[in-house]
This record gives C-alpha cells, structure tokens and sequence, in this order.
RNA sequence: GCCCCCAUCGUCUAGUGGCCCAGGAUGCCAGGUUCUCAGCCUGGAGACUGGGGUUCAAAUCCCCAUGGGGGUACCA
C-alpha cells in the first residue's frame, strides 16, 4: 500500500508552494490507490500556532483534497501531531545514545555562532566539528555541573559516498565526509526537524517522500537516521520550487501568495488548483484545463519537471476566466452577495443571477466581478469629457429620442428593445455604434462593459428611463420638446 | 567558501540519439467577427546558455565553463 505525507508546520498561512506540494502527494495517492496523510510538524514552538493549522485544513479543504489520516482524521498512526509525539522521539534518541550513534553535545549556540563565524572568515567549512564526539564521562560531568544542557548529535558514520535515487532526478549523490554531525534532539527535549520526520514517517509506513527540492540536501542524513535506526527507506521524490514572477523564492513572500489571498480576491478553488497542476507537470496533449479526476488518472511524478517553475498570473487568470464563466451562477451567487453592497441582498434572485452571467465574461476573480458590477448599483457619475461627448447634438438627440420612445411604452418594451435601436439608427441615418455607444456611456458611466441589452433588461424599464432623465438634465440646454418630455413625469 | 540540484520561445512545457532548420499552451503583435470589453476565427514574431568531445547522426549522452536555485541552524 502506498502512503504519502504532507507535513507542513503550523508557522503561517500555506502558499502556493506548499499547496503545490499537498497536491501532488494527493494526486500520487488517489493515482496509484494509496493513502494521503496529513501531518502537523510543530517541533518548533515559538513559531508554530496552532490557529495555522486549523488554516491549512481548512486550505486544503478548499482547494479539493482530503486525506485519511491527519489531526482530526485519527488514523491507526497517530497522533499526528508532532508535539504530541515527543516521548516517542525521545525513546528512539535514547536507543541511538545507547547504541553509540549519537552523543551529546555540551556547546552552547552562542558558541557554535561564534566558532561558525570565525570558520567562515578564514574560509573554511562552517560545519559542526564534532568536538563533543569524544568526551569522557568526567569531562561530561564536569561541563554539566557548568549548568550546561547538552543536545544531542547524531554521529555520522564513516564513510565516503551516499547515493539515492530520486523519483524525478534519477540518481543523487552525496559525499558524507563534508557534513557535520548533527542535532536530533534540542537542548530542550524537543526533536530536531531532521529527527521528527524520520521517525514519523517510519512510524507512519510512509512509502515515498514527495517534498520540495529545499529538501534535497537534507535527504542523506535521512537516510543515514533511518539506516541507524533500523528502518527500510522510503522512495524519494523532490519537486523543483517555484519563484515568483522575479525569480525570488515564493516562500519569502509568502503572505503575497498564500491561498488565502487567492481566496480572498475570489479565485475559484478548482482554477487555482489547475494552475497548480501545470507547474512542474504537463498532462500532455494539447489540453491544459483539467479536473481534478483526470488529473488523477494522468499523474506521474515521473514526468514531473527538474526545473524550478516561475508563478506566472497572466497564465492563471486565463485559466480562472475559464472557470469563472463555467461556473455554477447560484454558487457564484453565494459567494459573491457578502463582497456585494449592501443594496444587493434587496435584488431578486434572477436578476443577480442575470447580472453576474453578463459581468463575468473576461473576468478571473469575484472581487473583479463586484467592481464591474459597480454601475448596476450606483447610478454612474460622469466626468468632464464623458459629459462633453454626450452634449452634442448627436448623442443627445439619441438620449432625449430613447427617453421618449421609453416614456411611451410599458415595461415589456424592454423585449423590442434591439428592433427600436436598429429603427432609431436607421431614421437618423447613424451607425448602431452612434446609437449604442452614447446610451451605454449614459446608463453605465462606462465605454466597455456587457452587452448593451443585458445592461438595459438589467437596469429595467424604469432604470433605464431614471438615469437618462438624470443625465439628460445634467447636458442641460434642451429644446422645447425635450423639456416638456421631463415635465411629464 | 564548501556541498547538492537544475538549464528548450517572456512564462509553463513536449521532446529519453535520427520522426525537430524543435511541437503545444499562455502572453504579445496584426487582421476578421462585434455597440465596447471578453470570446471566437485567421495569421505573425518568439527558444535548445556557451565551448569542447562521443556518434554516420545530439536539444537529447559525456566533460568544462557560465548562469539560476537550494543547502550549509539546537527553522522546518
């Protein structure tokens, strides 16, 4: 049975990166019929916060994936949460201390700084230099009656060379004489992250390791601890990182990119998702927009890039377009009333529906759909030069005429309204342009925007008549005719 | 400094020695359709980092250089 793992630390929101990284786990779990497990890594007490974690199930939640074993889920290994776990990495150090594969280190982190320091300005190796390898138990004693709490170090072996192979990169290698020996255990009592993964996901029959590339280095002395520990290896995996547009690391960034900005701005889950997918994989063919459920059926980490990929937002707001206007408008409803004014929880139903369907066209995000619906809301303000090009003869002649042949006629009119602007054009002697152009400045404020006729059968009847009777006074200036054509009402 | 990984159009990628004077997607530009925007249709510009090998043949294999990224913590 396969089992992978996403082990994220409770020390922020997860951003693009880290969702990328749940997802492909998932993805090789739901393909090859394994189990997804979710694990809280939060050895690190003073950045972890548990309301993190609460945020990044609720994240992945979002976003479509589940898993069978995690914090809330229970399952057969858990607790799955590393600070529940610590008597447990301590019974494994203990074994390692007994066995000799690990000593304690009295160093204080003061003075591994300041040794790390003065190595590297001599231009050598910053590395550890396993001067507690070798104390005797009366040296040892003698540091601890100083008041000192010693860590504990895991003793690399000896040995020159150790390779693995990497799902996506084939064979790795690493050469062991230029690692230092390192913590498995902190001062404190609390594993060291190498330490914690290890154990946890031997614990956990964790089958293949699917993380990120910073992960690379590490992976040899994960392999040394599960050898000292006695457990088999599991595959390896390690995906290439994303930069941002600049090429900086995503991660440093972290707040820009984190899901629930996306979230926030009103992406679709299943766009962002989509995105996610194409970054370090290809489905092949010519087909980039995909479900979850044939992404699952085509995963393979094999195929998955070696390259870091760079976060591009002009790709994923083609893809959120998509899905914006294949989007379910009741769902879309629901979630856009809250970003909406006050005013449109008053609005019926269809006519919302009817809003939404005309505004999303070329829109990748809700919050872009509630400012492009801004003129159905508020009646529009014009500026100076918009104000300009309405006065003229033309223009207003168009306004004052729709006003009128509006003022004649019954709501239904709404429904002749295409044969009425062709019949207006064609009197006058004007392009449809000359007719439609003035009318939606008028009625929306705006040069581009829905179709002409949804912007009127949305504003209705007498919205329509409201704001041209509005306008039209504004131009000022109107003859006889047009004046008494205000009066009437 | 040292170690490791990586390197195809601006971007995401296809390509696992001949099918590649390199394919797709996105973005960009031009034209068409259209009241506008978006969409759709048509067309266009756009890449194998460089240098050495190996081979009848290299984007594909090897070496070096260069560039990018990661690591080098009692963070994960």
């Amino acid at each position: 049975m396969i089992r992978v793992r996403f082990a994220p630390s409770p020390t922020g929101p997860i951003h693009l990166g880290n969702a990328r990284t749940a997802l492909f786990n998932w993805l090789f779990a739901r393909h090859n019929g394994g189990v997804f497990i979710l694990r809280i890594e939060d050895t690190d007490v003073t950045r972890s916060d548990p309301r993190y974690t609460q945020l990044i199930m609720d994240d992945l939640r979002w976003l479509g994936m589940d898993w069978q074993e995690g914090p809330d889920a229970g399952g057969p290994y858990g607790p799955y949460v590393q600070s529940q776990r610590l008597s447990t990495y301590q019974d494994f150090a203990e074994k390692l201390l007994e066995e000799g594969k690990a000593y304690p280190c009295y160093c204080t982190q003061s003075e591994l700084e300041e040794r790390r320091k003065a190595a590297l300005a001599r231009g050598r190796p910053p590395r550890y230099d396993n001067r507690c390898r070798n104390l005797s138990e009366a040296e040892k004693k003698a540091l601890e009656s100083q008041g000192r709490r010693p860590s504990l170090r895991f003793l690399i072996p000896p040995g020159e060379k150790l390779a693995f192979e990497d799902m996506i990169r084939g064979r790795c290698e690493f050469n062991l004489s230029v690692l230092g020996d390192f913590v498995i255990m902190k001062a404190d009592g609390t594993p060291s992250f190498h330490m914690a993964v290890v154990v946890d996901d031997a614990l956990m029959r964790i089958t293949h390791v699917i993380r990120g590339e910073d992960h690379l280095s590490n992976t040899p002395l994960h392999i040394l601890l599960f050898e000292a520990l006695g457990f088999p290896r599991p595959h390896y995996a390690h995906l290439p990182m994303i930069a941002g547009e600049e090429g900086d690391p995503l991660s440093k960034r972290a707040g820009a990119f984190s899901i629930q900005d996306y979230k926030g701005w009103g992406y679709l889950p299943e766009a962002l998702v989509n995105y996610m997918l194409l970054l370090g994989w290809s489905p092949g063919q010519k087909q980039e927009k995909l479900t979850l459920a044939e992404a699952v059926e085509r995963f393979d980490v094999r195929h998955v890039s070696k390259s870091p990929a760079h976060f591009d937002p002009k790709k994923l707001d083609w893809l959120a377009e998509k899905y914006l206007r294949q989007a379910d408008s009741e769902r879309l409803i629901e979630l856009i009333v809250p970003l909406l004014p006050e005013e449109a929880k008053k609005v019926e139903r269809p006519r919302l529906k009817a809003l939404v369907e005309a505004v999303r066209p070329g829109l990748a995000n809700l919050s872009q759909v509630v400012k492009e619906s801004e003129w159905f809301f508020k009646e529009p303000v014009l500026d100076e030069g918009q104000i300009t090009a309405l006065s003229s003869d033309k223009p207003r002649a168009v306004l004052a005429q729709v006003l009128e042949a509006l003022e004649g006629q019954e709501e239904s009119f709404i429904k002749e309204y295409n044969k009425f602007i062709k019949q207006l054009a064609e009197k006058g002697g004007l392009a449809p342009k000359e007719v439609m152009m003035p009318l939606r400045l008028a009625l929306t404020g705006s040069t581009h925007g829905p179709e002409l006729v949804a912007v009127i059968s949305l504003l209705g009847h007498e919205g329509c008549k409201r704001r041209l009777k509005k306008l039209l006074t504004q131009i000022g200036q109107l003859n006889k005719n047009e004046i008494n054509l205000l009066k009437e009402t």
